[in-house]
DNA sequence: TTCAACAGAATTGTTGACAATCATGGCGGC
DNA sequence: GCCGCCATGATTGTCAACAATTCTGTTGAA
């Protein structure tokens, strides 16, 4: 604050905070039904506590966090039903973008993504969740980026935000990372063929490990004791 | 806060204060580029600062409003390429919606929307633009809400409350509204039968109108002074 | 006249304190 | 021993005053 060397503007300053705790969360730092006291992030990331409300506000909006009246924000837990339905409506988003790609593709386009991927893969390399995610992030960016539709760009990214609280089993997982890296190179690869045909498909292949994953992670770990049972399929 | 009888919790009055707000944009009571004073919209609808001040940041997220830090917040004007990414988007999203429809479709969904469409139609009979505003609002939802898929209706919702800025164009036009009303009845109709390719057309065709209607208001009332005349709606 | 600097007003951003609300745990009655 | 009730503590919600910033109109000199 008293560093003159950054003072960013308020609303910057709450988007960074969100993004800060979208991070923790991803990264499985904190985890779904964990609760989030505003005074406690307020000390831990060093903002006044109104800026970390708005930031909580800001990730309810998103799908991330739940809050309830005069008890706080949690972490968002999603139902298998609910992951199930958002990866339906994104494959459909991200299938139609892919369709939409002039092809054949713009060569800068083709130098930033391959740019991204270098990033990406040597952040899988070194086993660095946390560049890896941001790489990841920046990759299907640039990637959606070329369908021309900013304003479909930014529902493909919003949709993918819902179920970050879903990706912290697939985020530190090396396997799923290579996966990760492997499909991205195809990906570029059909870009770079013009074979329309086969980026849908790869699309379509990318959203299914990290879904099914998540929904067997749930069912085993985070089931609701309603059953009695700790692994209760469904209710 | 004295009478029990309303006694509206935080986040609802935040709700509430964003809806308020959202429907004088949409009616056209608050122009394009029009400033929101945090103070004055406080005292108008009888709350304090800081609602109003969470209220404008929930427009902003949704793309309403702009906000830029230490000046303030102003009504969003869209530009014609940004309404006709978001038409497009649309477009794809709620024929996909449409496409998903279980035919035949439950009684109750067509209960239901026989009653909302019956509210609208009197609201564009007694000429009440905010009502047949609330009940055209009413009406997309149960009929996407027979989609099944919720996240998919709430991407629905907020494409559509994107454009609401655009809307006021058509929300005050007789014309547009009794077109919408048969439109509806329409829809209603092919729903009933049990036409998918007939639904799916006139949820297309429906998005028409007022995406022209608006594109033509802008490019005439609101176009920049930069080639074209200045049209300062308030002194 | 035109430009720049400057004071004053209007408005937004920030802060800390206070009030309201909900969970927790002890206490007495049954 | 079990249940309901009230005191207590933790946390969120509300508020008004203060600080910082931007805008506006005016003044004075080139």
């Amino acid at each position: 604050m008293p560093t003159s060397a950054l003072k960013l503007q308020t609303t910057d300053r709450v988007r960074g905070i969100a993004a800060a705790l979208e991070e923790e969360i991803v990264l499985g730092w904190l985890l779904p039904r964990e609760r989030l006291v505003e005074e406690e992030l307020a000390e831990r990331l060093a903002v006044k506590r109104h800026v970390v409300r708005e930031a909580l506000a800001e990730l309810e909006r998103v799908g991330l966090v739940e809050r309830v009246p005069n008890r706080g924000a949690f972490v968002k837990l999603l139902e298998p039903l609910e992951v199930r339905q958002i990866y339906s409506v994104r494959e459909a988003l991200e299938t139609l973008a892919a369709a939409q790609v002039p092809l054949p593709v713009a060569s800068a386009v083709l130098v930033r993504l391959h740019a991204v991927q270098k990033q990406h893969a040597a952040a899988v390399e070194a086993g660095d969740a946390r560049a890896a995610f941001r790489a990841n992030m920046a990759f299907h960016e640039a990637l959606f980026d070329a369908c021309g539709n900013p304003h479909l760009v930014e529902l493909i990214q919003a949709m993918a935000q819902k179920v970050h609280g879903a990706r912290s089993i697939t985020a530190a997982s090396p396997a799923h990372l290579k996966l990760a890296r492997d499909e991205h190179a195809a990906m570029v690869a059909a870009l770079e063929a013009g074979d329309r045909e086969r980026l849908v498909g790869l699309c379509r292949q990318h959203l299914l490990p990290s879904r099914d994953a998540y929904i067997a992670a749930v069912e085993a770990r985070f089931a609701r004791p309603s059953g009695g049972v700790v692994a209760a399929p469904r209710p």
